[in-house]
DNA sequence: CACTATAATGATATTGATTCTCACAATACA
DNA sequence: TGTATTGTGAGAATCAATATCATTATAGTG
């Protein structure tokens, strides 16, 4: 009913350090501390709740730099909560194409891997109406909002 | 193909005035002016193209205030365009249903109108994989990337 | 193992969008 | 009309994010 988990997480640091290498960009300890935070976590982040999650207390700025870096090189993914705060979360080469799952009422973001069968109704229906307004569609993004069972309790 | 393009605008103004007036919010003519501008947007809007657009220069700070107030009052519906940057747009009661056709070359955002053939295909599968992770769903948003016919001339 | 060139980091200043403050003006309505 | 309430405008303040720049770490090189 539901596809694979997407790549696995143990090669992970390989695969981006694979990636940064090509671009000649360096894979340090900060790097690698963030893109294993955002491997373990269920949806994007923003700067901020990684950098309360970071043990070693890697400076905010520092932090930011980081994620830009990321994000530039493609190891990254940047969205935004739609309030003011960016998200990133790690790419679809790396984690697998998904959609996420909002809860309105406490803000929490989470993956969701839709599945193969409803993948490809949703491509479909996305095809059609992007080629109708004239669009040369390139992907989609869908946010399936509700509310979360913690905040149904 | 394509759905009805939802309520007309000729009873905006009414139906945002009544709207206003069961929450005690006065429907003032800076307020009339944004209602009106987002009407004729073909998308969701900046503060700052609004405040390019509206002829009596409206001070940005009232803009905001004024864009604030209207969200608040459920007249507008708040995004965001993933750089920093709020959108907005009329609710989907006023508006009526629909998504959003994004230019991955120029960041223009339309508004798109699915059809109801493909709604209902839309929505059953929200709500499948909804259900399948424990939200209960009040919605959805769904954004078509890729590139516009201007971008490709 | 030093030595040098290059890239990364951290502390801080700065930007830019948005919000807040507060004195003043408009509006509702008794 | 008089008075309470709500809205407005100009500027200060806030907050996420970015830019600066001196310092530190790293990859190579001999
Ligand atoms: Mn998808
Ligand atoms: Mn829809
Ligand atoms: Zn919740
Ligand atoms: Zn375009």
């Amino acid at each position: 009913m539901t596809t694979m988990p997407g790549p696995v997480l143990g090669d992970l640091d390989a695969r981006v350090a694979q990636r940064l290498a090509t671009g000649g960009v360096r894979y340090t300890k900060g790097r690698r501390l963030v893109v294993r935070a955002l491997g373990r976590a269920g949806g994007p982040r923003s700067a901020a709740e990684l950098h309360g999650r970071l043990r070693p207390g890697i400076p905010l700025s520092s932090l930011y730099r980081t994620l830009t870096v990321l994000a530039d090189a493609g190891v990254l993914a940047r969205s935004h909560d739609g309030h003011g705060v960016a998200l990133f979360e790690l790419a679809e080469w790396l984690r697998g194409h998904h959609h996420h799952l909002v809860c309105v009422e406490c803000g929490r973001v989470e993956d969701v891997d839709v599945g193969d069968e409803h993948e490809r109704t949703l491509t479909g229906v996305v095809l059609a109406v992007g080629a109708a307004g004239d669009l040369e569609v390139t992907g989609h993004r869908i946010d399936i909002e509700g509310v979360c069972g913690a905040c149904r309790a």
